[in-house]
DNA sequence: AAGAACTCCTGGATGC
DNA sequence: TGCATCCAGGAGTTCT
């Protein structure tokens, strides 16, 4: 599941293989994987050829590549997308969705996703004055994540706590704060001992900086995890994530002691998926905001 | 209009 | 063993 140090990886990797390179053809073979290019398949191929690679970038969880005539190719990996760079000729993979050839005719680039909540999309850039940046149309509505220069600390806090609503559904808000999914607000509520419902009102400002700050930490040590490891010839989403996923404290322990206190971790429904918390350090509040 | 619910999707795991 | 059900969850859309 790409959550932002996994799109970070993803990004730079990116980066290496594409940045320079001139688009020769495109092939979409599933319409779906870019239901959101709304002009469709054939638009979208006419327009990303002979279009070359400026750069890579990414902010939260969507990453773009910026093309020479102002627009952008934007992706969202979704729960299982991949961006791979293959050999030509390279067997294609199941879910080979979309296929982008380069004009050297080395490596291409590869769209695959399982479960096709992913897609791409081309879009013209937006200025944003505040962030110092042009963002992707699409990309407009979503807060910089806690990485970017243009994160505003103080900001984030003064509108998480007027919300009326419990911490965990703001910090999953990418129109918020970007880039935090279900495992990493997990951990950082846990590292916070913080309950999952807890009213985002009931968050002093200082509570807020140290929540917002763990979670940027746990991020930060993820991406040095799967950074590091992203040596092989393609990149891919899924091949660094097990050994991070031993470090994690909570997300997926159920019914394992908690490394604090030793109580066991308990999973519960929430916003239909689950929510994983100690039932002693992180205590059910008795305003809770589920 | 803010906040919450609903929806999309596949395949591995689980249950009977 | 085989069939049915559950489960993972990001974000756009629809609802209240």
């Amino acid at each position: 599941m790409p959550e932002l140090p996994e799109v970070e990886v993803v990004r730079s990797g990116l980066a290496r293989w594409v940045a320079g390179r001139t688009i020769a053809d495109v092939d979409v073979t599933l319409a779906r994987s870019i239901r959101h290019h709304v002009a469709g398949p054939t638009d979208f191929a006419d327009r990303l050829r002979g279009r070359t690679v400026e750069s890579v970038e990414r902010r939260g969880k969507f990453l773009w590549l910026t093309l020479d005539d102002g627009e952008a190719l934007l992706a969202h990996l979704g729960m299982s997308g991949q961006l791979l760079m293959q050999p030509q000729g390279e067997l294609d993979e199941k879910h080979l969705h979309v296929r982008i050839r380069f004009t050297d005719a080395g490596r291409e680039l590869r769209f695959v996703d399982q479960r096709t909540f992913g897609g791409l999309r081309i879009e013209p850039l937006v200025r944003e004055p505040w962030a110092g940046r042009w963002v992707p149309e699409s990309v407009h509505h979503i807060a910089p994540d806690p990485f970017e220069p243009g994160f505003d600390l103080t900001a984030v806090a003064k509108r998480l706590r007027s919300r009326q609503t419990g911490i965990k559904r703001a910090l999953l808000d990418q129109r918020l704060i970007s880039g935090i999914g279900n495992i990493y607000a997990d951990e950082a509520l846990w590292l916070a001992r913080r309950h999952f419902a807890r009213p985002t009102s009931a968050f002093t400002r200082p509570q807020v900086a140290e929540l917002v700050g763990h979670a940027t930490d746990v991020m930060a040590a993820a991406l040095a995890q799967g950074g590091t490891s992203f040596d092989s010839l393609y990149v891919d989403v899924n091949g660094s994530s097990g050994y991070f996923e031993r470090s994690l404290n909570v997300y997926g322990r159920e019914a394992l002691p908690c490394r604090r206190c030793g109580r066991g971790i308990v999973r519960e429904p929430f916003m239909n998926r689950s929510s994983f918390r100690c039932p002693q350090c992180q205590r059910t509040p008795p305003n809770a905001h589920w």
